[in-house]
DNA sequence: TAGGCAACCGACCGATTGGTCGATTTATAA
DNA sequence: TTATAAATCGACCAATCGGTCGGTTGCCTA
């Protein structure tokens, strides 16, 4: 019966990447579904045949992209060995010109604002959050057993690092003139020393 | 002519309550007008009277509060003597008890979002960040003189903890259950720690 | 060839919303 | 008392948008 098995599958990631860019630019308030429709070159009868409802399609967009970006923060990670490497290999976030970070940012602004009032995007945030300590965590968890660290509770700091991370990349993002790469990769540096090495002024 | 002469600044102070209170409820992109205006108690008319459109009003909205935010951390940090103790002096921004924080959170993140697409809302992000920075710094300047910190440069420093608070906010914030109060506060400490007496490990 | 179904189209509907505008009230000034 | 203008009201308009639905196309199977 389908022409092409897959192109459920192929027509899916079509929409995914097209709303993701409309939403990006214009603002999930802003973003109607013809936008949409445009972007991937379907018609609204064409869309809704795939996702039902414009709140089922932007949970999608959401739930995907994040994944997306954690796949690739894993992968960096793991091309490293040192403990502080990993724990630092986060640059890529720091790059205007990988186009992710362009689509990333705005999005996810969008999806915090969504998160203070619906449980759907809090929770889609929450997993977020524990995937992201969850990787590193691990990377802790190696150092203090290479006993490059000692006396860390490895996850309340992986907790604090990727929020450390997260609040310099906001101001990195929304006002870049004041606070360029070379402000916002020393910062991180030196707050997570502090993260990892404490008591010790 | 006008019956009273302060007239027009009590209602202008009563309806960006009212929609201060509307928008960190509801969030920007649902709020109507007319939600405004019966929180308000005025009709539509009434208000249009002193806003003129949406958008003006909610710039208003905003301007206003980041401006009240900001005159208390002023305010509370100047309780404090003591150079760190100044830049540690945000703890009341961690109580969700506090009517101005419960409000301000949900207002902060519609406002990050905003400022993505809109350089109105971007410029009003940066002069709060800016006010921040300013008090941060001078805190810094004044631990440099009585040679608490060394080797610091204070504006950079500054906008480092002010990032550094603001991430550690929004998971608490965001995803209380997973980040407690005692962690942000403990967080922050160490944080702070490591970006004010650097290359000490 | 016929039947069936997935894929897709786009006109249309109902609901919402920001802003307008003429009417009304109220208080001051002449 | 009357004229004037600020203050306020709420019905109304035009535009927008999400979702629906009847219809069309084209592949697959019997």
């Amino acid at each position: 019966m389908p022409p092409i098995p897959e192109l459920e599958a192929i027509r899916k990631a079509q929409i995914l990447e097209a709303a993701l860019k409309t939403i990006s630019a214009s603002g999930y308030a802003n973003v109607t579904m013809d936008d949409i429709c445009r972007a991937a070159g379907l018609s609204k009868g064409g869309l809704a045949h795939y996702y039902r409802s414009k709140n089922e399609l932007f949970i999608s967009v959401f739930k995907e992209f994040f994944e997306r970006i954690f796949q690739r923060s894993k992968q960096t990670m793991e091309l490293y060995e040192n403990p502080i490497d990993k724990l630092l290999s986060f640059d890529w976030l720091y790059d205007r010109n990988d186009p992710d970070v362009n689509v990333g940012y705005p999005v996810l602004f969008d999806c915090m604002s969504l998160a203070v009032r619906e449980k759907e995007y809090r929770s889609l945030f929450h997993d977020w959050f524990e995937n992201w300590v969850s990787l590193l965590k691990d990377a802790i968890d190696d150092g203090l057993e290479k006993d490059i660290f000692r006396n860390l509770d490895s996850e309340s700091t992986a907790r604090a690092i990727s929020s450390v991370y997260q609040g310099i990349a906001t101001r990195w993002y929304l006002d870049y003139d004041s606070h360029p790469t070379e402000w916002a990769v020393e910062s991180f540096k030196k707050a997570i020393n502090g993260l990892l090495f404490p008591n010790n002024r």
